[in-house]
DNA sequence: ATGCATGAGAA
DNA sequence: TCTCATGCATA
């Protein structure tokens, strides 16, 4: 038997930017996935490091919710295979609103409160420029529409009821001074010192006037190519988000740019990385309205560099990473899926209990269960305008409900290039 | 391009 | 505990 080796990581993007992990990794995989026989799901395999053993070690989290509640039961299904990965230079949030849509309510609420409290930098980000903006916020305006998209999507997650609540921000550019990754070579040369210009709605509101107005529509934008239009201040509206990203997606790719460069670029020249995933959600509009209007002003700030500096080499690198151990991701079978989908249908928000139960039945890991509804919740909440994405048909009976108007006409999600 | 996962923060 | 922002690992 040949014992597959590691893992060959075979991501086209990653190739360029990733280093082999250290050592490589030392996974034993007892058996991976042919060794589930009551198979609902599935695990795969993989390695990384991440995570600073010497900051924090292992956070009881894992063994908190993971396999509080699903192993007395059957065994079969705890596969626990923790694998590394990275460290994530940065760990964000924000708060969180919705409305994508174009003709969102109008309504009287602030749409996007700053609000930023946290600032945790590890060792990422050496900042050429500090950003640090803090904020107001105002307080309650959870009166957020729950459908969030299109307003009237809604109708049965009304039904939750609950307000959402919001995150926080960050942008941790601390002044490390150090480079980790030392290279800058990325296209461009970024790094400007000091500057920025505020070119970010809230990137620095001070204390003064923060006049939120957001307005569903009010477009005064020009859907020309130029760039967006309003790049100081004020919050752009789904509209501007819409062609900007679109003109950003055009625009990186010309320059011959993957997501993933994009991403460590914004690292290199802010402070805060972000992968590959991130700008792509960003490009198909996949973000909450919030987290997009917190990434414009930095795409566009790269963009403009890596515009005045075309030609530029291609940049490599990334930082290898190290560190903790994550969970190997669980597939979960189809028909499985399947039931899940059904009962999200009938309870958004399951019990704890509920999800207790339901992962007994289903076989699966409680904290996979409960981690699934959380996505799935998420999901709806961001999914691109309903209506469109693909899947003529509906997957199992999502009559009734579901939101099905179209908040935001433009966009599609359809690629026409790939780059990578 | 996405599915599943981690985590910080707000309830 | 859920939400939300993010990302590794994957198909």
């Amino acid at each position: 038997m040949v014992w597959g080796m590691a893992t060959a990581t075979s991501s086209p993007y990653l190739a360029s930017n990733r280093i082999l992990s250290t050592g490589s990794i030392v996974h034993s995989d007892r058996g991976v996935g042919g060794m589930q026989r009551g198979s609902t799901a599935v695990t795969s395999v993989s390695g990384g490091y991440r995570g600073d053993p010497s900051v924090k070690m292992m956070q009881n989290d894992f063994m908190q919710g993971a396999m509080a509640t699903s192993n007395g039961g059957h065994m079969l299904s705890h596969a626990h295979q923790w694998m590394t990965a990275l460290p994530h230079a940065a760990a964000a949030a924000a708060e969180a609103g919705s409305p994508w849509s174009s003709s969102p309510v109008g309504m009287t609420g602030s749409p996007q409160p700053q609000d930023v409290k946290r600032n945790s930098g590890r060792e990422d980000m050496h900042s050429g420029s500090a950003l640090q903006h803090r904020s107001l916020h105002l307080g309650s305006h959870q009166a957020q529409h729950p459908g969030a998209w299109g307003g009237t999507s809604a109708a049965h997650i009304a039904s939750i009821s609950e307000g959402q609540q919001q995150q926080q921000s960050l942008i941790y550019s601390q002044p490390g001074g150090f480079t980790v990754n030392g290279m800058l070579s990325s296209p461009g040369s970024l790094m400007h010192p000091g500057m920025v210009r505020g070119d970010s709605p809230d990137l620095d509101h001070g204390s003064h006037h923060h006049h939120h107005h957001q307005h569903p529509h009010h477009q005064q934008h020009h859907t020309g190519l130029s760039h967006d239009p309003q790049s100081d201040e004020d919050t752009p509206t789904s509209d501007d988000l819409e062609n900007f990203a679109k003109q950003f997606k055009q625009r990186r790719i010309k320059l011959g740019f993957t997501q993933a460069d994009v991403g460590l670029a914004l690292g290199t020249l802010y402070g805060n990385v972000f992968s590959q995933t991130t700008i792509c959600r960003f490009e198909a509009l996949q973000l909450s309205f919030k987290n997009m209007c917190k990434l414009k002003p930095l795409l566009n700030k790269w963009l403009e560099e890596a515009d005045s500096t075309t030609g530029s080499p291609t940049s490599i690198d990334k930082i290898a990473a190290q560190g903790r151990k994550r969970k190997k991701r669980t597939s979960i079978e189809v028909s499985v899926k399947g039931a899940l989908e059904s009962h999200f249908l009938k309870s958004p928000k399951p019990a704890g209990q509920e999800i207790t139960s339901l992962a007994d039945s289903l076989q699966l890991e409680k904290e996979v269960v409960r981690v699934w509804f959380c996505n799935r919740r998420q999901k709806e909440k961001r999914m691109t305008p309903p209506g469109l994405p693909h899947s003529p048909e509906d997957e199992y009976s999502q009559v009734g409900n579901m939101s099905s108007d179209t908040p935001s006409p433009s966009m599609d999600c359809k690629r026409m290039f790939s780059d990578t």
